[in-house]
DNA sequence: TGTACATCAGTGAACGCGCGTTCACTGATGTAC
DNA sequence: TGTACATCAGTGAACGCGCGTTCACTGATGTAC
């Protein structure tokens, strides 16, 4: 049962974003290509039509998933072009640290979910991972409305921190809620602190 | 053929640093049983002899693991009671952030390495996971000397941002060796500053 | 101290299972005429 | 516009493989006498 071109475009489409969902949440060892595809309402063998392997879907997955958390950024832009920096960043670091993106990795940063899998899935892997801190890094020093070296420096700080607390947060989150809470809590503090 | 106490009880103590060195360098899913016991000196069958399964051996290599990087960070302290803390500190954010301690997760601190894989493998292994942070967050503050609120929420963003930093740095080494030194040297820079 | 024997740490073949990948096949699509 | 047919996206059985776990067995250990 051969499809329509456009059809096969959105099958071919659904397939990495359930790959972008699904390795976020179980890790790149931890799901098939069997729960992808029928995830993407197709069946298994027809993966290899549009992905040369497993691991060129990964790269491609990851890819979509740093596109995916970029969006959001942007979001916050055409509306608050006349918001001040530090309030575009208050509701980033916010948002970011929360107990909701801590308890959905598989829509949220694939840095946090992804990063330690990444580090060993491989040089290829290493490049679009590379490629989606830089761009997140470039998204961030837009919203901080700064480009020297200062600006790169807090946002790589920042970014570092962001990640660190959110990982810690979902590791300790079943064995420990208020320590999670409290990681949490203390980084948004830290990095956008609340007035009052 | 059995084997005295002695021997067994080093046999096992074998399996559970093999498996600590093994699960941070790939990842929990990433060693098998077969691989472990090998590189421990066994073949495959008698661990179960020892554990009850190899989620519990992944528990008890965890909880190593989080022992082993306490003890550098304790190695400081003795002969450096007269030392100042931001000596201290300055000490352990450079080893921390350090190449050789992104190159080689196998000896380095597990929060880095698992903390993704720990979120995802159950309640039992977060609890682990839980007090070893705990435990690494009271070692710190030690260092700091220091057990108050303010220095305890220092402690945890310190923490978060060079579990964030190193996780980042590893990501991106094989895809932009740059980007990552650059990840590096800036919290570096940031969280213990070079004199000059 | 010496002997007989129960214990049990470790071995390695075997198990059922799920994995990534392949492939013969199906049948709607889309093109050549 | 209608018809014949090559294309190829998707199906699902089958493959070889490595996984975690089990188990009958081995033989040195360590205990009971």
């Amino acid at each position: 049962m051969k499809v329509s071109k456009t059809q096969a475009a959105e099958n071919r489409e659904g397939i990495v974003e359930a790959a972008a969902r699904l390795y976020r949440e179980k890790g790149l060892d931890g799901v098939g290509v069997a729960e992808i595809t029928r995830d993407a309402g197709l069946t298994h063998g027809g993966l290899y039509r549009h992905f040369e392997s497993k691991d060129a879907l990964a790269r491609e997955a990851c890819l979509r998933a740093f596109e995916w958390t970029i969006t959001p950024l942007e979001g916050l832009e055409p509306p608050s072009s006349d918001t001040a920096p530090a309030a575009k960043l208050h509701t980033l670091v916010h948002s970011y640290l929360s107990a909701s993106h801590r308890d959905h990795p598989g829509e949220g940063c694939p840095a946090a979910a992804l990063a330690a899998d990444a580090a060993r899935a491989g040089p290829e892997m290493s490049e679009v991972f590379a490629q989606g801190v830089e761009r997140n890094i470039q998204r961030f020093m837009r919203i901080l409305e700064g480009d020297d070296a200062a600006t790169r420096a807090r946002t790589i700080a920042t970014l570092s921190s962001m990640v660190g607390a959110l990982v810690l947060a979902r590791a300790t989150a079943a064995g420990n809620p208020a320590l999670s809470e409290e990681i949490l809590a203390t980084l948004r503090q830290q990095l956008a602190p609340d007035e009052s």
